[in-house]
DNA sequence: TATTGTTATACTCTATAACTATA
DNA sequence: TATAGTTATAGAGTATAACAATA
């Protein structure tokens, strides 16, 4: 653990490595703990869940509406979940799928007057949880972290994270 | 108070709910990629998936086993869960319940020769897949946000996120 | 033939509760 | 009576595949 002062050149390498997992574990175990506060107050606050939230984050940013493909790239969760998803808050009359100008196949889905008032409240109020929980950081050390991460973010886009474990051809496999 | 303060100051508390939002959207996004390409790579590669693995990382530090409640309490999940992944593990020879030398209820779980060989081949594989994944980020940065994320978590401590939705008595909060 | 979305199914991960065998 | 662990069940959350309607 705090052996770092004393390494040979051999171990360096080592340590190195040692130092990116200890990072990840501490990155995990905050993430971790801040979504599981999050999921909690949701399901206690809202009776509702993260997916159920952020689809309709996702419809709030498009007045436009979205087709269920768009929401399903969006949300990179496949297209079966989007459908459930969509049927539980198109019967609490959040969203409606309505007809897509120019392809009878598709849905503009949006969200209701009822749906966006409920969602600005809701979100509201998670906004400010995550104020809350991020306290432990001044503006400057957030700043900080938030532009870090860009990096980070950048480096990791060059991962493939596709959600499937099994793509369809062109695994290099 | 002259109005135009007003607004100041409301602006600014505003724009720092989002400043703290924008942050957790970005960690959750940069977590969430780093896991999912775990997760992927320990099925594909391993067989196997992220409790597993880190339960067997639990009994490797722990040479002299640990108790059905004690992977419970570390791991942070529930009694049940912890049943079956022994269950699975012990019948792929990696582990074993010993008897437990005072209490005959419970058992000392260990890794076997074999668990402890294949923990240590697969964590090695691990900790090379973390590197390379963090590697957007140089050593300085590295222990620059391990620090940051001290702060955090010392004050996340403060949150409950126990898994359960519903706990017996008063939330504290 | 390709694509949009639905249905049906399954698997992982986790929680709860009733149960057993000790303590 | 309380505790350690198991069993059975439930429910998120997500994936896959077969299918219908439309492009």
């Amino acid at each position: 653990m705090a052996l770092a002062e004393t390494i040979d050149l051999e171990s360096r390498v080592e340590a190195g490595d040692h130092q990116a997992l200890k990072l990840w574990l501490r990155l995990l175990a905050c993430t971790t703990r801040v979504e599981t506060v999050i999921r909690n107050r949701l399901r206690s606050e809202f009776g509702t869940t993260l997916p159920r939230f952020d689809l309709l984050a996702q419809l709030e940013r498009e007045p436009g509406g979205l087709t269920m493909g768009e929401l399903s790239a969006r949300m990179m969760v496949t297209g079966g979940n989007v459908t459930g998803i969509v049927d539980q808050l198109e019967g609490e009359g959040l969203v409606v799928r309505n007809e897509h100008p120019s392809d009878r196949r598709a849905f503009r889905v949006q969200l209701t007057p009822a749906g966006r008032r409920q969602f600005r409240r809701m979100a509201a109020v998670h906004e400010g949880w995550i104020v809350d929980l991020f306290e432990g950081w001044s503006p400057t050390q957030k700043t900080q972290v938030h532009e870090l991460l860009a990096t980070l973010k950048t480096h990791l886009a060059s991962f493939d994270a596709t959600p499937a474990p099994r793509r369809k051809n062109k695994d290099s496999a």
